[in-house]
DNA sequence: TGAACATATGAATAGCTGTTCATGTATAAG
DNA sequence: CTTATACATGAACAGCTATTCATATGTTCA
């Protein structure tokens, strides 16, 4: 069923230009895309996550380096590890009680050097 | 007043790779820089935003259109765009009684196509 | 000047998020 | 097997955020 022409265009106001709408709207990516290119940005959007991105860029660390780096607790670090890790950001490694963790990702030196260009301005 | 060794180091438990700890730390941004990267990012991190940004791609845009495409209300919209100019990735353009909303920063599509390679793989 | 239109904005609220705390799981060493 | 270490995880809670609703501001036109 498709929606009516109303429903596409509905806005409390009347100016509307129909025709852009209407190319835009075709040319936009699927919803789904969107939506998971927010969810990417938004595991970005938290400083902590962005100082144990950053801190793995110099190596692979264990919990504990980036709790003491970050002088914060070993759960807060765990717990946003595991967002970084569910995001396919980061991968583990076990060694013995350690775990190691390390980018798992090529694009991220990308995003954050375009990200950095923008906040120097 | 320096820290002591210990402040630095500080972690529940006591697996530390101290020079690695020190190096890292050594070379890592000033907080304040990760602190805004982290606020740009919390930008994107919002499917709506991302759908105007993406729209802007296309054309400048006056709120109604926006609204329009998107099936939002209108201030809504408003609200979102105010969060975007703060963030200085958009400007507003009066033309009458509408304002036309346009991209002000060329990183954005070399962020957002990075990102959409991350969601690709 | 007054009415209609386009947008902005403040308050309120529901839903989300990051940390802490307590505790569970996995590995190593004695 | 027992203990200690390193990490993971669930619950709880405080702080934040995106939308709605009501209303204000700014512009055009009669």
């Amino acid at each position: 069923m498709n929606p009516t022409f109303d429903d596409e265009l509905r806005c409390e106001v009347t100016t509307v230009h129909r025709e852009l709408v209407e190319q835009t709207r075709q040319k936009m990516p699927a919803e789904e895309k969107l939506y998971d290119l927010a969810e990417l940005f938004k595991v970005f959007g938290d400083s902590t996550r962005i100082k144990i991105i950053w801190a793995l860029f110099e190596s692979e660390m264990c919990v504990c380096d980036i709790a003491a780096l970050l002088n914060m607790s070993q759960s807060a670090i765990s717990h946003q590890l595991r967002v970084l890790k569910q995001a396919r950001l980061v991968k583990p490694r076990r060694d013995g009680k350690n775990m190691y963790y390390s980018l798992d990702d090529e694009h991220i030196e990308a995003i954050f050097y375009q990200g950095i260009k923008h906040i120097n301005e």
